[in-house]
RNA sequence: GCGCCAAUAGCUCAGUUGGAUAGAGCAACAGCCUUCUAAGCUGUGGGUCAGAGGUUCGAAUCCUCUUUGGCGUACCA
């Protein structure tokens, strides 16, 4: 499609040329009113490329409309015109491209690249590191974590789409004081109490006792004072803390585990906080050697970030101790020793922008030339409906507990549907739907934007949601399986593309031909919404266009043929696109 | 206070090199199942694109100011 735009751009431009030539004796006035710009014409029967033409009037001394009229006429007279049909709208020149050979070019692309078909390879040869989820050892996931998780694994599988080489992250948060304040109150009040003994998952059990610290924390102020000893002895290495602290790391990063499992969430290598601060404190101790950093009376070391407007920033406490942009140094430093990389992408919620603005600089004075190709990939946050999550109200919508909600809700549909029998394993389809609920409503925001989660419309199978862009993957899986039930043999037949004249076939031809554009602008963007939007656009078509058009039976061969091949292309986007946005794809439900 | 970001239908969101009548979904109402899954399709109503200026042939989009909201500005993470 994309090189049909700039065909026919180029002819008109040459067009646009030749007529400003001939009128005023030169082509520089044209030039002069800018590139000719490409757009599309609001509804599909206008066209599908429109070239506005205003920004010409003053040059050629005429009424855009005339211009269009003048250069539909020029355009009649060439002989090297591509099909299609040249239109004019008032001030628009308008092209209706001729999509019989684009869809046999198609079908052709389809066929042979199956699931690799909307790839590119613009990011071939680059080495790209994203890093996500990064959680704390000491509670399990909420839903905050989902969007991150949904987002960093659908920028990963983009860029991979795009030829880059990615490297997926995480840096598990498992040191410091909120660490110690769960082991504290594990300590005091549990009597041994473990996943096993209590049935409760690793990260529930330790997020319990998270909880149970700061009730303790408001009735008795030693708690704090306490849990801060415990950090100390953890620096020092104490036994029995150490084997506290391994233990209940293992339960949480266990359980943890399980829920990546059911979410579709993996990495390639993990990275601990544990190890890292010892890392960052040595870059800050070299970077004070080498002048890059100064030292305060009290023995805190600093930046001095004037030369980019921002404050003084503290890299290590006058304890000794370090913080968290320490350990952030030491983490990025590491990183790029063990899988040197083109680009590392953070993804990370957007409160944090001045602490990576901070970090990348802190980086770049250290001498990392590499520190131009970190960026963080800032996220707004999860609102719910009726406002903030905050955990001291008890408003944290837990991950696995929503994602069990969402399950259960598809399994009742599926059993008030009668389909149990139908779709065979239930729990697996239901949670298959659940994901895919929760990926499509969490990746269909813009990243960047603040969203709001409302649990009752994500698990609606109505409407603009997963469940619904699932229902129509499914629809073409039975439909063509129905096909081959009833010994419809279509195979054999050639591809009369030019049969598929119908409005909709028309739209849905086009959009087959522009996901791998989409592909292409979600890796630049960042943007996994582009996809969702993109899917959402191409179901509707599509639901539409099934349900006014018979494919099966459509009457003759040659264009119950030309159906199927269609209907393949489009099962083959969905396929391929789903799979951006960790949309599980269900041949039944 | 200062910095960053946002504001589009009752609600949730699309809408980018500035272009044609600002679009979807939900919710409301009204239709459509002897026919490829009705988890669907169709239709109706619903807008001062926060407000005011400016730039432009043309602004939801760019600039300025104002209002409202979010986030940040820790020897927290």
């Amino acid at each position: 499609m994309q090189q049909i735009r700039e065909l026919w751009k180029k002819i008109v431009e040459e067009e646009l040329e030749a007529y400003g030539l001939e009128l005023l004796g030169s082509n520089e006035p044209i030039r002069a009113a800018g590139e000719l710009t490409l757009q599309k014409p609001p509804k599909p029967e206008m066209g599908d490329i429109a070239f506005p033409l205003f920004t010409y009037a003053k040059a050629l001394k005429s009424s855009p409309q005339q211009i269009a009229q003048t250069l539909k006429e020029r355009l009649s007279k060439r002989s090297d015109l591509p099909k299609g049909e040249v239109l004019t709208a008032g001030p628009y020149l308008n092209i209706k491209v001729d999509v019989t050979q684009l869809a046999e070019r198609l079908y052709r692309e389809v066929l042979s690249e199956g699931e690799r078909f909307g790839s590119n390879q613009t990011l071939a040869g680059k080495r790209v590191m994203v890093e996500f989820s990064c959680p704390n050892t000491n509670k399990p996931l909420h839903l905050g974590h989902l969007r991150n998780d949904a987002l960093g694994e659908s920028i990963s599988a983009i860029l991979k789409a795009n030829g880059a080489e990615v490297h997926k992250v995480s840096l598990i948060n498992n040191r410091g004081i909120h660490i110690c304040k769960s082991m504290l109150a594990y300590q005091k009040f549990a009597n041994g109490e473990t996943p096993e003994s209590s049935g409760l998952k690793g990260d529930h059990l330790v997020g319990k006792y998270y909880v149970l610290f700061s009730q303790w924390e408001k009735e008795d102020p030693n708690a704090i004072l306490e849990a801060q000893e415990m950090l100390r002895q953890w620096e020092e290495g104490n036994p029995v803390v150490m084997e506290l602290w391994e233990k209940m790391n293992r339960w949480t990063i266990d359980g943890l585990n399980q829920t990546y499992a059911k979410t579709g969430v993996s990495f390639d290598r993990y990275y601990y906080e544990s190890d890292t601060y010892l890392q960052g404190r040595e870059a800050v101790l070299k970077g004070l050697k080498e002048g890059v950093f100064y030292k305060e009376a009290d023995g805190s070391i600093w930046i001095d970030l004037s030369d980019i407007n921002l404050d003084k920033k503290v890299l290590l406490r006058s304890d000794g101790t370090s913080l968290y942009l320490t350990q952030d140094i030491g983490t990025a430093l590491a990183r790029h020793v063990d899988w040197p990389f083109d680009a590392l992408i953070y993804v990370v919620a957007s409160e944090q922008q001045y602490h990576f603005k901070v970090l990348f600089h802190v980086l770049k004075r250290l001498g990392c030339d590499w520190a131009e190709d970190l960026h963080h990939l800032s996220y707004g946050m999860v609102n719910l409906p009726d406002g903030k999550m905050k955990s001291r109200e008890g408003t944290i919508v837990d991950a696995d507990n929503l994602f069990d909600q969402l399950t259960e809700l598809a399994k009742g549909e599926i059993k008030a549907k009668e389909r149990e029998d139908l779709v065979g394993d239930v729990q697996q389809t239901s949670e298959a739907i659940a994901l895919g609920a929760l990926n499509y409503y969490l990746l269909q925001t813009t990243p960047t934007k603040d969203m709001v989660f409302n649990p009752a419309e994500s698990i609606s199978f109505n409407g603009n949601t997963g469940p619904y862009l699932q229902y129509m993957g499914a629809r073409i899986i039975s439909m063509l399986r129905k096909g081959e039930e009833e010994g419809l043999t279509t195979e054999s037949l050639p591809f009369d593309s030019s049969l598929l004249s119908l409005q909709e076939e028309r739209e849905l031809i086009k959009l087959v031909a522009l996901y791998g554009e989409v592909v292409e602008e979600a890796a630049k963007e960042f943007n996994p919404a582009l996809i969702a939007t993109f899917l959402y656009d191409l179901s509707r078509l599509f639901s539409k266009y099934y349900h006014d058009h018979p494919i099966l039976k459509a009457g003759e061969p040659a264009l119950v043929k030309g159906r199927i091949a269609l209907v393949t292309m489009v099962l083959q986007v969905f396929k391929n696109a789903y799979k951006l946005l960790g949309i599980p794809f269900l041949e039944t439900m």
